[in-house]
RNA sequence: GGAGAGAUUUACGAGUGGUUAAAGUAUGCGGAUUGUAAAUCCGUCGCCCCUGGCUUCGAAGGUUCGAAUCCUUCUCUCUCCA
């Protein structure tokens, strides 16, 4: 593989990289880079959002480069501030470890786990002492930090900034230095954090790395990031036919950036696909590929195929499910409760509401009677397209 | 340390003593349409033992026949001054 080829790995999907220059030179000298990514243990479920990263990641590392997969349970403490959520409770070290065992499960899904090395940053923040806590927060401004985007939007908004938050971008900072890192990857809203990485590599008297950002993948909505308090995600622990459900709900533009970000399919071939739809093929078929490629990696592809064939029978022919819930009530329970307990709505006054508007059916049936009372025996419940509950009334 | 502003249902945001479970918008959910897409239209969106009942408007007290709205204390946030 040649110079060109080889950046042409690293720029493939990504956001940016600065400096390229830097890059080129570094990679000039055709050694190993040491290629750092964090991680938050708060969040242990991957999802599809972080996948994008991951997968630049596995395509370095299949470069010969060598991967440092940082987590950081130091800063696990802090939690990146966000502005959005209110201060997170600090984690034990038994669910930092255990979170981090999910983590790696999960991520060596994709990465060669005997090429990858996994740091901890308690490593070395734990052992600094407060004096040179103090020392490293000399380094930076407080200016240098309300140019971070979300510091100023809040400053400017009146929303509360604490103390701490100034010291993530610090520490995770200080992490390229621990590390010796030559390049450090990250979505696009870490690049204020990416960029103190290379500030203080500078201030230690270290070739600065190079910071390579991500496009935030968007969530099944389609506007807001990929999340899963925003519960608009792709679990890479979703079972097959729940990917496969949601990969489909996603619409058709939505579709195209994900296979721009989440597939290995060549640009070529993408492009080729969306010149067909152009010309009359259905959009649908092309998130069926999508969907095969993205459960094949995280499942295996029967899986992924009996997916597809289960989703079709669902939906597209209209049959109930092979499998759903099954739950079993004594006679005399009112409808409204038997909906609430089966997990069909969220309360009796959701059943209620549900009833009214005709979603509640039995074995197909529509349900009128809000007071109804079911007989003995067992039935298909079903609230809305999606939700089936299998029922026996005992 | 001082002065001021604010905290409302998932979110934004109305509401300053009485048809207020609380406007409006967004999101969500359901129906129609469909490719479980988008767009559009309609309905709905606190809970329950549901033609009625119960609990909500940062927390706790108090005034009142009656409070999200008035008073007291507390918690949290922001702004300005020092």
């Amino acid at each position: 593989m040649n110079a060109n080829e080889t950046l042409a790995v690293f720029q493939r999907g990504i956001d940016e990289i600065l400096p390229l220059e830097e890059l080129k030179k570094k990679l000039a000298k055709n050694i190993p880079l040491r290629i750092k990514a964090g991680f938050d243990p708060t969040a242990p479920d991957l999802h599809l959002g972080h996948t994008v990263l991951i997968n630049k990641l596995k395509q370095l590392q299949d470069l010969g480069h060598e991967i440092l997969f940082l987590i950081g349970d130091f800063t696990g403490m802090i939690g990146d501030p966000t502005g959005k959520s209110a201060t997170r409770p600090p984690l034990t070290e038994a669910q930092v470890e255990e979170n981090s065992k999910t983590y790696q499960s999960q991520v060596f899904k994709i990465l060669d786990k005997s090429k990858t090395t996994v740091v901890f940053n308690s490593e070395w923040m734990s052992k600094m002492s407060s004096a040179d806590m103090i020392k490293l927060a000399s380094q930076q401004t407080v200016a240098r930090m309300l140019e971070r985007d979300d510091f100023s939007k809040r400053y400017k908004s009146g929303k509360s900034i604490s103390i701490h938050e100034f010291l993530y971008p610090l520490i995770q900072g200080y992490d390229s230095v621990a590390l010796k890192s030559d390049v450090e990857l990250g979505g696009t809203d870490q690049k204020f954090n990416l960029l103190m990485g290379r500030d203080l590599q500078k201030q230690a008297g270290m070739e600065p790395q190079v910071i390579l950002t991500m496009p935030i993948l968007e969530g099944l909505d389609g506007v807001q990031k990929m999340s899963k308090s925003l519960k608009n995600y792709i679990g890479i622990d979703d079972a097959p036919d729940d990917m496969f459900g949601k990969i489909m709900s996603i619409s058709d533009e939505l579709m195209w950036r994900y296979l721009e970000l989440l597939s290995f399919e060549s640009l070529d071939t993408i492009a080729n696909w969306k010149l067909e739809v152009e010309q009359g093929e259905n959009p649908r078929n092309i998130k069926f590929r999508l969907a095969e490629e993205i459960i094949t990696r995280f499942h295996n592809n029967d899986a992924a195929k009996q997916a597809q064939q289960n989703f079709t029978n669902r939906f597209a022919k209209n049959k109930v499910p092979d499998e759903m819930p099954e739950f079993s009530f004594a006679v005399g329970i009112k409808i409204a409760n038997l909906l609430k307990d089966a997990g069909l709505v969220n309360s009796t006054s959701d059943a209620f509401r549900m009833i009214k508007e005709g979603a509640a059916k039995i074995n197909g049936d529509k349900i009128t009677d809000r007071n109804l009372v079911p007989e003995q025996g067992t039935g298909v419940y079903q609230v809305g397209k999606r939700k089936f509950a299998r029922v026996t009334i005992q």
